[in-house]
DNA sequence: ACTTTAAACGGACCTCGGTCCGGATCGTAA
DNA sequence: TTACGATCCGGACCGAGGTCCGTTTAAAGT
């Protein structure tokens, strides 16, 4: 029963409404893994049993095996269960990737330092990078996997808790730069299919990927690492 | 018959062999529209066709309403023959963008500064990203569409000349970066995706997108805007 | 305990991207 | 002009994501 309270947000009934924000799980604020819309028994079991199925099909056949129709067998559950839980594959993936997501958050928000508060902010900044960094080619497969159609990729939350945190480091250090948009390049670096690309296609070291962080953000906020 | 000299690499007979990377045309070089290896004449036909019948789709339906199967019908052609010809979907949808890709990639090349060669580097710089935003949100939705899966937007053609061409003004400017990698934050500003998510869903005007790339070029060339 | 109702369930069904392969066609060489 | 091989064509076929809706069930109220 691994995975057992993530991303406890609920969906609409079915049909979902058109376009109407789902409620995803305030990110921002660490909600409680078991907080909100409390599933009905049945469904909170459901879930759980389909994101352990979910990750034993990754383990065994990689992302690729991890199609609706085999997670809902594996969990011995019918098809539409998936869908109305998660919305869609992208969701079911995300919801995977949600207990690292979070651990990273509560990371930079209330770990120590240099990545928590208490470091001067572009040396949390540059922490930060390379936390994410390695956290990603950690699970690369799946973060590629779950990147929704591009359309979404900005807007949803898990981006945005990086994008909020990023932009409140970076006030700190340039407060007269429009910082909100400055963070969009900064984070791009970070996208999973770049690394993917980086690393994988183009063969480069993590090494030279951390540097490269490093030197973005010495370039971006006019500082030098302290070290 | 529009479109009728547009990417005119062809893909290897059918069961296109595994992993071999496709010959694609050589944007890199400015390929003539009309070069190499000139399809049969049925098949040149065909493909006009088939671009002819998708940019008709897109107009009526929008881009949506471009499948593979619509796009035979409309081309009266066979559903195989679609694939045949462009490889995936979106293959189809980068062979209507090749034009405008071409055209861009002309100006940066060989055209008149500050865009093309004579301007200061940082210059061009600054030009060519406010060039790239423009050509973008022209035609945002099928830029948006076309966006392969994320495996492979960084090792297409078409991201490899702008990859190219960044990395070597950057090199002009800052020879000692690691300007290969530097050039990716940049490019990553001027994604689709992002320019969507920033205008469509923040309603930023293109103003503040324009300003914002011209204050990147500054901060990571360390170079200041001329005017 | 019994009723009630909102929520969850399941799996048939639809669409669309992508593949396959027997048959038609083009271009060329004799 | 004819014959031949490489190339191309077409549409049946498959798998996977996503939807629908009649049925079941948890849980709150009486």
């Amino acid at each position: 029963m691994l995975y057992a309270g993530f991303m406890s947000a609920t969906l609409p009934p079915f049909p979902r409404p058109p376009q109407e924000p789902v409620d995803e799980p305030e990110l921002l604020q660490l909600g409680s893994p078991e907080d909100s819309p409390c599933l009905r028994a049945d469904a909170a079991r459901n879930r759980a049993r389909l994101l352990d199925a979910a990750s034993r099909l990754i383990a065994e056949h990689g992302v690729a095996g991890v199609t609706m129709e085999a997670v809902a067998a594996a969990a011995q559950v019918g098809k539409g269960t998936v869908f109305r839980r998660f919305g869609d594959r992208t969701g079911l993936l995300m919801a995977l990737l949600d207990h690292s997501s979070r651990t990273l958050q509560a990371d930079f928000m209330g770990g120590p330092p240099p990545l928590g508060p208490g470091a001067p902010a572009d040396e949390r900044l540059r922490a930060f990078g390379v936390a994410v960094l390695y956290r990603l080619v950690e699970q690369l497969d799946l973060h590629l996997a779950a990147q929704s159609d591009p359309t979404r990729r900005f807007a949803h939350p898990s981006y945005r808790a990086l994008h909020t945190h990023v932009t409140i480091l970076l006030r700190q250090i340039a407060p007269d730069a429009d910082c909100e948009l400055l963070a969009q390049p900064l984070l791009s670096y970070l996208d999973p299919a770049l690394i993917h690309h980086l690393v994988r296609q183009c063969g480069m070291p993590m090494e030279r990927l951390e540097a490269g962080w490093v030197d973005l953000v010495s370039r971006v906020t006019g500082t030098a690492p302290s070290c």
